[in-house]
DNA sequence: CATTCGTGGCA
DNA sequence: TTGCCAAGAAT
């Protein structure tokens, strides 16, 4: 029985991982929400912190967002860790402060979608949903041979099927756990060991020289360019923030003062702008230093960044803006995208 | 249904 | 190098 076959392998091939040592949904809850299109090796030291910092929900829900976010600083996807913090309150307050146990409740909170509700229904109370991740449809699409798009609704519809299938009697938090793990050692994307496989023989995929076409993916994806123009204005060991409030990458995090285009425009014309010309007037101002082109690449988006570091009297610029004053001493409070803390860090540490 | 949300690793 | 992809979810 195949269920049995990935099981088997399991036991044998698992790794020792941290959220692997406990039942506290809280814990699972927090592993799998870190794991969400981020790698194991990825999550693990940042999983340790969290945990540390905020071993209980109740801690979680007393906290500040901006401290969650502050731990999540450099993992990516921060609407997680905002709905991570919204929801541990809903859990506090309209839970009496104790997870869900079953499947239908679990799948109402935030940040949770049918993966991680499953996945979190079978870690932690053992309940027969199969969890679905990228590493299931890679290795149900192979052993198989299912051509459908696991990325159409139809497709996903079907995976699902066949995993519960799959399933069948098997204990749900073992089997959830041995295909996740068995996709993410043995089926991997690229070049899967097919030749230490024990499933090979019956590995539709693999028979029929499939196994680099498997599994299907039906959208793809299309990149924009965005124009960047961050102005780093400081004053001795102080340097001016604002907190990113819009619906779009980054929200709520900080970052300097930015001009945005969509479209390169050069440094003196940037000083003939609008913004620039409402930002400083006529202030009294020193450009030190222009960067260069910094491209960041966020997966749909390529940042075209420039940064501009002004020294000048920054406590003048302060009336009618949400501008923040902060010294290099209180860049450990803020949450702040990769793209400013390496800015910041090289700042830093030319001045140390 | 298509798009958006980060960052890092790998060939 | 450049593109793909990783324990997906929300809109």
């Amino acid at each position: 029985m195949l269920s049995n076959q990935i099981i088997n392998w399991y036991l044998q091939n698992k790794r020792e991982l941290p959220w692997r040592e406990t039942k506290d949904p809280y814990q699972i809850w927090i592993s799998e929400i870190m794991l969400q299109q981020t790698r194991v090796a990825t999550a693990i030291d940042y999983f340790n912190r969290f945990i540390e910092q905020f071993p209980t929900i109740s801690d979680l829900a007393k906290a500040k967002e901006q401290e969650v976010l502050k731990l999540w600083q450099g993992l990516g996807y921060y609407s997680r860790a905002r709905n991570l913090h919204a929801t541990a309150k809903i859990i506090q307050s309209q839970y009496n402060g104790i997870f869900p146990d079953s499947y239908e409740e679990i799948l109402k909170l935030k940040g949770i979608g049918s993966y991680t509700a499953a996945a979190i229904a079978s870690f932690a109370f053992n309940l027969p949903h199969a969890a679905v991740d990228g590493n299931v449809y890679r290795v149900l699409s192979r052993i198989y041979g299912i051509d459908k798009a696991i990325d159409s609704t139809e497709g996903k519809k079907y995976f699902q099927s066949i995993a519960s299938e799959t399933m069948g009697n098997a204990r749900p938090e073992i089997f959830n756990q041995a295909i996740i793990e068995f996709g993410a050692l043995q089926c991997i994307p690229r070049n899967p060991k097919c030749d230490i496989c024990p499933l090979f023989a019956n590995c539709f995929a693999y028979n029929n020289a499939q196994v680099d076409q498997l599994p299907i993916k039906s959208k793809q994806i299309k990149t924009k360019n965005r124009y960047f123009y961050y102005l780093f204005l400081s004053c001795k060991s102080q340097f001016l923030i604002e907190k990113r409030e819009k619906k779009d990458i980054w929200e709520n995090l900080f970052q300097y003062p930015l001009i945005e285009y969509n479209k390169p425009i050069p440094t003196d014309e940037l000083l003939q702008t609008l913004e620039w010309k409402e930002l400083f007037g006529n202030k009294n101002m020193l450009i030190h230093s222009v960067s260069g082109n910094v491209l960041h690449k966020l997966s749909h988006q390529n940042l075209h960044t420039t940064f501009i570091h002004i020294e000048m009297d920054i406590k003048k610029l302060k009336k009618n803006t949400d501008y923040k004053i902060i010294n290099y001493s209180e860049i450990p409070n803020y949450p702040f995208p990769k793209l400013i803390e390496d800015h910041l860090n090289m700042i830093v540490k030319n001045n140390t």
